[in-house]
DNA sequence: GATGAATGAGGATTCATTCAT
DNA sequence: GATGAATGAATCCTCATTCAT
């Protein structure tokens, strides 16, 4: 076998497990997923998963990474230039609605142990200002388009906008219903363009 | 003794844990702390713990709920009445910094949790709906003593703001600079403000 | 206060104590008997037990022996003289049947814990060889009355009806219906008794 | 490896551990026994013990029914066929002293334990009418036969001499002598088949 | 490479006993 | 004498990790 095809195979079974086990903890969280859950899911055995990650620890590290990478090619696409810019916020709310709430779960279970990782915190730290910048990128096509007006801080607004949809993915969780939600994140980005126009 | 007594001795010693509780679960996180730890932070035993707690679980829906009726505490305070809405801005935001992080922590640990628990999403989600209705009414507020505009929607708008707020929180622990936070938070309220004045 | 009342109220809490005990053990076994189950059932505090009982298997030696003498008393009573032999097996029966199945339990849970325990078994020993006695007495007794060959080996014939009488209450304790039980006592009692007549 | 062998060395582990635990159960009693006087007497791990038995109380029943098997298949030899009834008598007791100590110690606890436990009775309830059975088949063997009289109730005798047998037990549980317990099983029986014949 | 049986450290919970009031 | 809050040793059970096959 050529390791050409080896390599491939080995991120393959890599990316099942990965899988799995995002499965895995969304459904019961880090500590409480077993090791036996995922290599369940994964259908494999759990001597395999220790092929491929050194411990459990290692695979939620991936997890993460994984996510931040998802996380990122996502607000990329959310931020994907577009003339219209009303379409535009309908279009954020889709977006936001259709992502699974499976990563959401992790995503505030990785906050929360970012807490007491420094890391892991490390890893979001970049991962987020990832996201501001492209944020702030949009944010400056809009005012090169002249639909923002020239003199506005487009960074405080980039990060507001990032945070407003956090705090919305909050109320995804707690079961607030969609209505609420939508209606909220389309008011709010309409005070904000105009108060910014 | 009179019952009073004792009554009070024994909300004194549940009030102690408990603060040990947020302390060590903030640290550690809920499932990696010990009831050991707990116990030894609250200068107790575990045995006593026992005495107030039925389990660890129960605990932490105490913590839980004495969280939340501290996060009801502080949003009602956040939107207590206030004239001038410049200053209104600003107090959120030094409302927003001095809030203990060990706090916050948990609050990401519990939304996670309540992803998998039914009970204390249900919980969390009227708490929710708590603090919406007082986002409301200062927003209501705002608009009676004309600094709103009348037609906008009272509802989106507050759970806006409120989303903002916990987004920024995510920011707050991942360790982005304050600087970023209140420039963020400012300049976006005083856009939505603008935007709906 | 005389020392006389003093030495009446204290042999009283004893007692009391001693029958909680027997109640809570029967029902729950003497493992799993909580001291707090005897102190509530005794509608006295954990404290007061221990100060009439330096332990859990000190009180569980002072029902032991309270077990013997009550059974002692029994079978001393089963065993009073009496002229119509055949109303005898009736009674026997009739006596058999009014005992408690409390003790019962006790009376097997200590055997198995005499298996364990030198000290208990030899009270247990004691006992028995006591029950033995009357017994003996009994036969010896039919003997002279012209009732029983006087051929016939009254120690291993009192043995052996101790035996029926105890393999009974294991019967009566799994369930066994009253019927079975009666049926077998009085037949075998009336065939021993024709054997050795 | 084929599901054959596996399965045949699943049993096994599964009789070295009840071993073990009849062992242990014997030595310190159900509720003294720890897990790992269990495994260390089956020279095993407590975690391998788990694989095979779901908690403590699953293995005690296994050892019940284990015991159960054994007791069924011993009083099943017991009463096997046979022309002289004398030596019958003898083989009785023979059999009766060669049973080894260990599981008429976990029998008494069994009892007691079922006082509390009624799935565990409803199976020794179960189990005590097959051995019924087995005496009943033996008494109408002789009447076949013609040592016993026809017109005894079988059931009866059968009852009583199973439980003679059972109230020897706790005689040898509680040291009484071996030649006690002999003559007193042997003039009983000796007494009774006069009394039925 | 893959497997899953075996291991044993780790942690929640219980409860006999003590002792300050 | 009586109480019951406090203690912490004891023990069941889980599960990450290893390694012989």
């Amino acid at each position: 076998m050529s390791p050409k095809v080896t390599q491939q195979y080995k991120i393959e079974i890599r990316e099942k497990i990965i899988k799995a086990a995002i499965d895995a903890f969304s459904k019961y969280g880090f500590d409480r997923t077993r090791m036996d859950d995922v290599a369940n899911t994964a259908d494999l055995s759990k001597g395999t998963i220790y092929l491929h990650f050194k411990s459990k620890e290692d695979l939620f590290y991936a997890i993460c990474e994984n996510n931040l990478a998802e996380a990122k090619q996502q607000i990329s696409t959310m931020f994907a230039k577009k003339e219209d810019l009303v379409s535009d916020i309908e279009r954020f709310y889709d977006f936001f609605r259709k992502k699974k709430t499976a990563n959401e779960r992790i995503f505030f279970e990785t906050i929360a142990e970012s807490a007491r990782n420094a890391e892991l915190r490390k890893t979001l730290y970049k991962q987020r200002m990832n996201i501001f910048e492209t944020a702030v990128g949009w944010v400056n096509l809009q005012i090169e388009r002249g639909f923002f007006r020239k003199n506005i801080d487009a960074n405080a607004i980039a990060v507001g906008l990032v945070s407003l949809y956090d705090g919305l993915t909050v109320n995804k969780l707690l079961g607030v219903s969609e209505d609420y939600s939508k209606k909220a994140w389309v008011e709010t980005i309409r005070a904000i363009i105009i108060g910014i126009s």
